[in-house]
DNA sequence: AACCAAAGTGAGTAATCACTCACAAAAGTA
DNA sequence: TACTTTTGTGAGTGATTACTCACTTTGGTT
């Protein structure tokens, strides 16, 4: 990966989580990372293709993020974190995420090509197993309530909705009886 | 209002909920209502002039919505009315809410100036009057978490991403003790 | 030094976009 | 009927778009 390449990847980042993916051009984004427009097609064939690169980072790391939740063996902590997940996530890496949500309503036929290599099978493994550990009466529909949770919160916090998430965090402690 | 002023409503709901309001042309629109391009600009000035019409529409529906909701007397059957009201809504008029959704991500000058007319509030109010009724600990946070409930239940809605959202219901139904 | 593949340039292109405008048809209104 | 207003047309425009291509520069290998 080249210098100029891995600048035009933040560059484009930023500026998609900024203003979307259609509202930003290619010759913005060749402007702003300080390259000639030609490179963007030559590294990465299309718009689409950085887009595609993006999107594979973001996967990756979320796919890190979920790797470290799984590994926590305390269940009653292994759901504790699963509440702060979704603010602990989006603050390491906004850009990735608002790029994410952007796409998700705007563009629906990027959206469908990605939709497979979602994450969601494997965030729903892991809550699925914690309530199934902690004998909750219904697990399936406590792990589809949660992941409902979970999502609005990504939501909220990307569109900087939710001033009190750590009480809200609290008070979902209490309803799940883990103090 | 002409009988083409409304076709040509019609037609851009439809396209704008399809495609998405970035990708949908005034050609396009003014093609498939079967008028001419410019008459789309003599009756709304503009391509966000179009949108700001519809949008007034929604939230005008919306209001109407919600004004039946609050009407429930039996705090009870209200917050059974709340849980369904998503799938009642969107069921009713589906093209209105893809709109929203799609520009709320995509659009961010254009989500700031709508961003006021919000019925949030209104919501809040019913759900939070509601929580107060049957003497729930905590109402404030209850309204919270519902309030996210139910905005996630609206955004799965509309990708077709709940089947049984009925169990999911009753599910709630049980959590709040309404049986 | 000779060579080559990769990195990088930037002017150019065809398509698409929202929007304009001079004008015509239709519909009141007197 | 004579008039004014509203409704409607469609070719045209400048701006912007993603993308191309002929070309140059750079860095490494023999």
């Amino acid at each position: 990966m080249t210098e100029k390449q891995r600048k035009i990847l933040d560059i484009a980042l930023e500026l998609f989580a900024q203003d979307g993916y259609n509202s930003t051009s290619t010759n913005k984004i060749a402007q702003e990372a300080g390259v000639s427009e030609g490179l963007i097609f030559k590294h990465f064939g299309s718009k689409e293709g950085l887009l595609d690169y993006l999107v594979e980072e973001g996967v990756a790391l979320m796919n890190e993020e979920l790797d470290n939740l799984m590994r926590i063996e305390n269940s009653v902590d292994r759901l504790k974190a699963t509440l702060r997940f979704p603010k602990a996530v989006i603050d390491k890496n906004p850009a990735y995420w608002k790029v994410q949500m952007s796409i998700k309503f705007a563009n629906h036929e990027i959206v469908e090509k990605y939709h497979n290599s979602s994450f969601m099978g494997k965030a729903m493994g892991i809550i699925s197993e914690t309530f199934e550990e902690l004998n909750f009466e219904n697990p399936q529909m406590e792990t589809q309530l949660l992941m409902q949770i979970i999502a609005s919160f990504f939501m909220s916090l990307i569109n900087d909705e939710m001033e009190n998430y750590a009480e809200m965090v609290s008070f979902l402690e209490k309803k799940y009886n883990l103090i």
